[in-house]
DNA sequence: TGACTTTTATGATCTGCATCATGAAATTAG
DNA sequence: CTAATTTCATGATGCAGATCATAAAAGTCA
């Protein structure tokens, strides 16, 4: 992690957006800013929490493992968010790993400084739960997805997913990019199934891809395939 | 729901607990207690969010549908828990079910008045916040767990979190009566499959099972099993 | 720029678990 | 106290998707 100081425009974030702006000076005086390599790894699960993050720039994947070679992707996190909270609980280690899609600057607040921010700032506290919130039912509504819908059809959700999430690009693809083996690890299947899928609804003239951009071309048939 | 006035004792559940003295006459007005036979519906997926509920006895189960006939229990909530609170957010409707799987007494709270709590108790609200943090965790892992872990061991460590949450009565059995269906929507799959694990495991002398309630008789296999 | 690693590509095979089918037993309702 | 539903129980069959095997292409980096 390179220590960087001029990246966090104290606007971007959560906390920074909630702040009561007597408060903005002790943030700006407890933040840290940071730089990762595309591939590098934030914090691994079962490191021991002793602060969040917050993302300026890039993209980072929050994934769980099983043994060396499983994982699954868990949440993708990009400018504005935040990373690191599913730490703040009674275990004190981060339940995931998080690790930079691409090249990502961000700010980084000790844990002691957060918890005093949510101490003294209602509003931010509200929003904190009212985030893990939507997290939570998006997570049960995932968990439901991959045990009664077929891959097909998760991948078709996840794809509608994330054009909505990261919006696309001037040419239609969506605007971020990732790997096969990342996609299947999101919709928590193997490579090699995620690949196949993908070349049907290639065929099927309802993505497009070249290299690792996505383009949807047709999305009511994607809506169609996530109904099974 | 049947009404009745003479359940709640103010002190089980979360809101009560971290009430402000001051504010606990408001509870009890706000409050109203209800009953429900087994099997009874509490709230249905898609329901507007009117309110919250704690249980001041008996067992509830949160699921999630797909279609008519599939399901996914997401949850099993008992005396003292909250039920209902993953409508809080901007839907304002339950993205989920709950079910009695047992008579069940209980407390429902408006949702304009909890809300009222919220913004009044900060201890409150910061408890709630690490609920959702703790469910989300949970969540999360099960949702890994579903993805990796074969049907054994993910009823292995059904059967595990089960008694941890719900102890055993004095002759060894997990003091909590969930049907193989149930068992089977927790765990992710199908009622058959469900069986015939349960019928391996009462064979490898792990579990015995009498009726519907299922005692552990030999733990340590049990987390050897969930490993793998 | 050539050696190495990682990602993409694709066929062949195998299997865990869902599905289907059919009764018996146990609840629930009338 | 019967009829009607559920829930329990178990075998037979099928398939979606995991695994295995291999190789080309594309990045990465000394």
């Amino acid at each position: 992690m390179k220590k960087d100081k001029h990246d966090c425009d104290l606007q971007t974030c959560m906390l920074c957006r909630l702040c009561i702006k007597e408060w903005l000076p002790a943030v700006d005086n407890h933040r840290k800013n940071f730089s990762l390599k595309k591939g590098q790894l934030l914090f691994r699960e079962g490191d021991p929490v002793n602060g969040i993050y917050f993302i300026f720039s890039g993209t980072v994947k929050v994934h769980k493992h099983w043994g060396e070679e499983k994982e699954l992707i868990v949440r993708f996190a990009r400018k504005g968010d935040i990373v690191g909270h599913r730490g703040v609980g009674a275990e004190m280690m981060y339940p995931v790993s998080a690790t930079a899609l691409e090249p990502v600057t961000l700010c980084f607040i000790d844990l002691e400084f957060f918890q005093a921010s949510l101490k003294v700032n209602h509003a931010l506290l509200h929003e904190l739960m009212m985030f893990y919130a939507r997290e939570l039912q998006e997570s049960e509504k995932n968990m439901r997805n991959l045990v009664h819908m077929p891959v097909k059809a998760r991948i078709a959700h996840a794809l509608l997913t994330l054009r909505d999430k990261f919006g696309n690009t001037e040419d239609g693809a969506i605007d971020m990019t990732l790997g096969r083996q990342d996609l299947a690890s999101f919709t928590g299947t193997t490579y090699e199934t995620a690949f196949r899928v993908m070349s049907e609804l290639i065929q099927e003239n309802v993505i497009a891809v070249s290299g690792k951009s996505i383009a949807v071309l047709n999305a009511e048939k994607l809506q169609e395939l996530e109904k099974l």
